[in-house]
DNA sequence: GACTTCTTGGTCAGGGAAGGTCAAAACAGC
DNA sequence: GCTGTTTTGACCTTCCCTGACCAAGAAGTC
């Protein structure tokens, strides 16, 4: 792997603008970055799939059309990417209740989440899961928690 | 600073026109307002068509000929005892993307919700919504949306 | 009252301006 | 050479904006 490679040099750049951001996100014009680099706009799509996908703490949200535009969020100013991944890689595709308990337990004793947030997410998981048609449930639960999970963590 | 086209332009002086004024509705030229932003009326239509539809809790009433005018209703936030209830029944079990955008957009209005919030949610569902099975989009999109508002609008 | 004309607003199709996708070529490191 | 990563370009989808043409109400004319 190159010291440097062009998709480096635009995560550094996107990644020094969220630094100086005040916001938690970021809009950005694919066309102008991309001519900013001298590349191909969807080079642009490959630096943000490669390095700012959830795994990583960063949601993308894109318009299309005249005025469109990426933004950015970062999820966690800073540090402890490695919680997102490994939320990502703890939930995975399928989930069963009693398997996102015991998560939801861990991290209320590891401190991540608070006691009331846990019992709430519990609360709502375990409401919707029981409208839910038996053979979706797993995924649907999956779904739901890793979504409630990104949403509360990120305040922190 | 958002990046923002024409019709978000229009949509802001629009909804800065219906927050001044003390009452609820709102009337104009269509004319005027596409001399005032130097485009061709049916650019108006566009900007009510889009962005004050019913959906986004707004109701366009109008007329032609001499002395014709556009009058737009802004649709007054229920009461916050209320909102759980109005946020279940607006939900309900399937939504369509397009129609939880038009819900968030709406929560932001009314001050329920934050904008920074309302975009995350709006990512979030975004992503999660494209893994999902297209048969099961809107059943998904109702359980998703209605745990992340139930979630962040708890405690106000 | 019927006809005409003027004054508004409405509709719709098409061109233009973003961004998205995907597969193949190019490249870097073993 | 083999493997995984990067880079590119052709083609697609979505949203914006305009202009030509349509519809309806008001006011004047006979």
């Amino acid at each position: 792997m190159p010291i440097s490679s062009l998709a480096d040099h635009i995560e550094r750049y996107i990644k020094a603008l969220l630094d100086q951001s005040e916001q938690p996100s970021l809009e950005i014009r694919r066309v102008e970055l991309a001519k900013l680099f001298e590349c191909v706009p969807s080079q642009i799509n490959y630096v943000l799939k490669t390095r700012f996908n959830s795994q990583r703490g960063y949601i993308v949200e894109s318009r299309r059309g005249g005025g469109g535009y990426i933004r950015i969020f970062r999820l966690e100013p800073g540090h402890r990417q490695d919680l997102y991944a490994w939320i990502y890689e703890t939930v995975g595709e399928r989930l069963e209740l009693e398997e996102a308990e015991a998560l939801l337990v861990r991290l209320v004793d590891q401190d991540y989440l608070g006691r009331d947030e846990a019992m709430l997410v519990w609360a709502l998981l375990r409401q919707e899961a029981q409208k839910i048609d038996k053979a979706y449930i797993e995924r649907a639960v999956a779904v739901l928690l890793r979504s409630m999970l990104l949403l509360l963590l990120h305040g922190d």
